[in-house]
DNA sequence: CTGAAAGCGCTTACAG
DNA sequence: CTGAAAGCGCTTACAG
């Protein structure tokens, strides 16, 4: 059978590259290879610059940059190390390594910078898969990543989940409902919308789950109560004094995120607006700050460790060459009740 | 010189143990402790018990989980994931890892645990030095971690720092001090402390700090204003309503920390007590939620993320050789005044 | 269950 | 500047 093998049959399993193999396809000695590898001083200019080339090429590794099979080392890429939503992500994911015994070595992304030697310095550091949190990692960087055969698993996608990489989020736009039904149920009609960042995908689909929420009870969508922003604090207290500016104020606020909630309470006790008696306000994630915001704030629950932990599972099983069976998955929101939301009629 | 070497000349530069050595040590063939070493099972359990003792005694690391020179790897044990106080620190030390291009490997530390096997995988994993964050560790688990020769850094140690083991910490009295002294100036006399876990080194400075501060200003103190309890959101509140339900309730309370100060904030809007009008407020940390407090939290600033890159540089200084100039550095600690506190003349 | 021997991947002192 | 040769640390098929 092996000699009939076909297009389909699985590829001859590539033994990694040695010294030798080098060296035959440069045409020098192992010697000399060896030489530049260790950055040795006696080797000609263009000796070098031909064995580098083939070294990059072929991925060669030298031994001591290998790291034992037994232990997997997982890079977690976090780009805002400044709220708990990366802490919850990390706790998830930090778990699910030490359960698989993987080492997670945690990275910074910075957002912007052209500078790709991140990429390079995974490869030396002998990292087997990276998981990117709120990634916007650019398409040349996930081609890159595959070509050094990187397994990559992108948590919170901030764009639509291409085919070609695989992402873990949570299920924005049910949560954009159930968040919104229930101020409905409550009695409000008139709620504002601050969304997060607009063409972020969690936002859109947020929105278009308040949307659909507020056609299903037959109320007309007011453009002028959704307001766009950012996730923070700051935020919220700007987007809420906006609205409660308004000649006729929402009498509930859906936020984008528990941060900018907490912006809406301060802007509520600014404009001495008492919540909940009368301001409802909901916000998306269930941080721990929520159980700690005064009133604690109603919310739709994010399972955010749970997402860090399935894209570390999932990292660990690519590096092992299992295909994903999808390649995105959204794990469920839910919505917790406290006391900053209460019925109309209350 | 060199035959004459004294006693404190350098120590001869033992090289790395190599399978000959160990199996010259125990009488057997490289062959047979290269079986041992890789699990094989065609080794009697009596020459295995010699080999594995050998190898222990002589810390032989075969060559795969060496890690190359190039790159430190630094592990960080977080015992608590939940509080963005934990975040800060990483901030800190990710930053400085990265600067020094070095890895922070994350790791979960379980109190309480029997479970020493983690120091064996810090040892598998080729780690180079550890800092552990509010450590809890054990005297065996410390001894231990000297014996394989993997440098600790502690950050905000749980006990009084040993002169044996490096910290970090900040400067917890004079931090109680400042919130005290800053209530003083705003006219409180009557001002309640809670202070976290009693015998935690942190928040016995603390108190000793407000005490001073009170003895200063000729108040004698009340010992039934100080409460002991947790860094929580809960404990702040309980400890505020039981404050509040004094026949002479305190005109300000000091928390020992930003948690317990929100539960504070809560406690009052229980009781229909306005902060910071009727009570005054303040927090220990500067965590980011104390912006997003309403009203945003007057507190004593922890230097977090510089105390987590100072334990970074330590730890790395250390494995090339290193002694610390001292074994505890305490960085300031800073007053933020913000709303939660005003004149009682106000 | 043990180890002598062959062999792999790499480094390095040295001859050219 | 290059590479043949010696040698190191390790693994493994195989004889006993």
């Amino acid at each position: 059978m092996k000699s009939q093998a076909g297009p389909l049959s699985p590829v001859e399993p590539q033994r990694r590259p040695s010294l030798a193999d080098i060296a035959e396809q440069t045409g020098v000695s192992i010697s000399t290879v060896s030489k530049v590898v260790n950055g040795k001083s006696d080797v000609s200019e263009a000796t070098r610059r031909r064995v580098e080339q083939a070294i990059r090429n072929r991925q060669y590794v030298p031994p001591r940059d290998r790291r034992g099979d037994s232990r997997l080392s997982i890079a977690v890429l976090a780009r805002s190390m400044t709220s708990p939503y990366t802490l919850e992500i990390l706790r998830g994911a930090a778990t699910a390594a030490e359960s698989a015994d993987a080492d997670l070595v945690l990275s910074m992304y910075h957002d912007g910078s052209d500078d790709r030697s991140w990429i390079e310095s995974m490869v030396r550091g002998g990292r087997d898969a990276v998981i990117a949190v709120t990634s916007m990692l650019d398409g040349e960087e996930i081609d890159r990543l595959n070509e050094v055969g990187l397994p990559l698993v992108i948590v919170d996608p901030f764009n639509d989940p291409q085919p070609d990489t695989v992402s873990v989020g949570s299920t924005n736009w049910n949560g954009g409902l159930a968040g919104t039904e229930h101020l409905l149920a409550l009695g409000h009609s008139r709620i504002g919308l601050l969304i997060g960042v607009r063409h972020a995908l969690a936002s859109r689909a947020r929105e278009h789950g308040y949307v659909a929420a507020l056609t299903a009870a037959g109320i007309t969508v007011d453009p002028g109560l959704i307001l766009p922003g950012e996730y923070t604090f700051e935020s919220g207290v700007e987007g809420a004094l906006e609205l409660l500016a308004l000649p006729e104020p929402p009498t509930a606020i859906f936020a984008a995120s528990d941060h900018q909630a907490l912006g809406v309470i301060e802007a509520a006790r600014r404009r001495a607006v008492r919540v909940p008696e009368d301001l409802s306000v909901v916000g998306f994630d269930d941080l721990p700050i929520a159980l700690s915001a005064s009133p604690p704030l109603t919310t739709v629950r994010q399972p955010l460790s749970e997402m860090g932990a399935l894209a570390m599972r999932t990292a660990i099983a690519m590096t092992e060459g299992e295909e994903p069976a999808t390649h995105h998955t959204e794990l469920a929101t839910s919505l917790v009740v406290r006391a900053s939301s209460r019925s109309t009629s209350g």
